[in-house]
DNA sequence: GTCTATAAGAAGATAGAC
DNA sequence: GTCTATCTTCTTATAGAC
């Protein structure tokens, strides 16, 4: 990697963890191997590396736009698998989603950022809902109208159905960004509500498999 | 309000709005009408300042132990309440959650300060969760638990089944602090989540009143 | 492109008069 | 308790040699 993107990468970490303002070029640059001085002949200044790191994930978020890497496929693809997704299937969908977001580097450290400096500019409030809240929201939304008009879900209200199904997942994601030892128990009760969920929205005739079972599962 | 306490209502304030690094000694003096070496009379140092906040919230947090202010009375005269709860009753209760969390001016400043703070200093961050996560559940929970046992509510989870009911609101919780602007937004969603939480849980014969009911409301 | 030396300025904190 | 003046330190950024 260049010296011009070891300077974005290693700012970014820093960033992430202290913020912006109790980050000095100089440790940047040590990071880096260099000096402080040297550092300004590839960005004019402190903000514009702040600003390359915004530009950088707004490229990179588009790149991906209105995919959010449950299956690294895109929509159209997703969509035949949603139509006849069971219930181990949900819980994987929910368990990638969570564990992209908390696992992917670029991601974590990105929005670790975007936490702190959020309330310095609107801008990256903005940012920070839709990439974390509106367009899950929206995509999922979409794929859990296939499964409705498949007839695996039901519900009256598919944005709602939507929102039950990805705001225990957000709030488990912040809990992580904030306490990682508390990974493991996010992850049961990723699965506890997954599977909750389902026997919440999958009652009619064509249930989900796996809802309402009532063996145990055999003994290993 | 003595000059000790506006000093720390005003860093509250700025703490809140740009994060500890970006406020200077000087600003908060300035808006308590006094030059910045005369602050060194009530503190020691500017980290005082912000321990002596951090201080007096746990010392707030504390006062009210238990009690979520959900409606200004305390866990054993809510349970009586909640054995009989209505769906519009369901309603006022995360609404009132709700806008307590929003609109008071001391837990919201408090709050978006520590979302800025939180990656500095463990303890910020296990405050946060205490705060906004774990407590609210726990008390939830237990409310749920009464109206469980009184049978109108239903599930064999009620952990779940609480963070069914709080995730969200914790959600739209976090989209109001970022974006103060989609509160109207946030507050339709909450009743249509409630209804539909209310729907998916209530589904027994004891249904909570309002469940079900097909007649639109009259016309005005 | 990287370095050393250094300028320029900001911000926290103290001294001492009132 | 509040002020003005000032000290000290830290940090960004530039100058100019290599």
């Amino acid at each position: 990697m260049d010296t011009k993107q070891r300077i974005l990468d290693e700012a970014l970490t820093l960033f992430s963890e202290k913020g912006y303002a109790n980050v000095f070029v100089a440790d940047i640059a040590e990071r880096v191997g260099i000096k402080a001085p040297s550092l300004y002949k590839h960005y004019k200044n402190k903000q514009a590396i702040f600003d390359a790191i915004i530009l950088e994930m707004n490229r990179r978020f588009l790149e991906e736009a209105g995919n959010l890497q449950i299956n690294g496929a895109n929509a159209a693809e997703d969509a035949e698998i949603y139509k006849h997704i069971s219930e181990e299937q949900l819980i994987t969908l929910g368990n990638n989603l969570f564990l992209y977001f908390i696992h992917d580097d670029y991601t974590r450290r990105f929005r670790k950022m975007l936490t702190i400096e959020q309330f310095h500019d609107k801008k990256l409030a903005a940012t920070y809902m839709k990439q974390y809240v509106d367009d899950p929201l929206s995509y999922q939304g979409m794929l859990f109208g296939l499964m409705v008009s498949s007839g695996i879900l039901q519900t009256e209200n598919v944005e709602i159905m939507t929102l039950h199904f990805y705001a225990p997942i957000y709030m488990l994601l912040t809990m992580c960004d904030r306490e990682p030892k508390r990974e493991e128990e996010a992850l049961k009760t990723m699965e506890a509500h997954i599977r909750q969920f389902n026997k919440l929205y999958a009652r009619g005739e064509t249930s989900i498999q796996g809802n309402r079972k009532q063996s145990r599962r055999s003994t290993k």
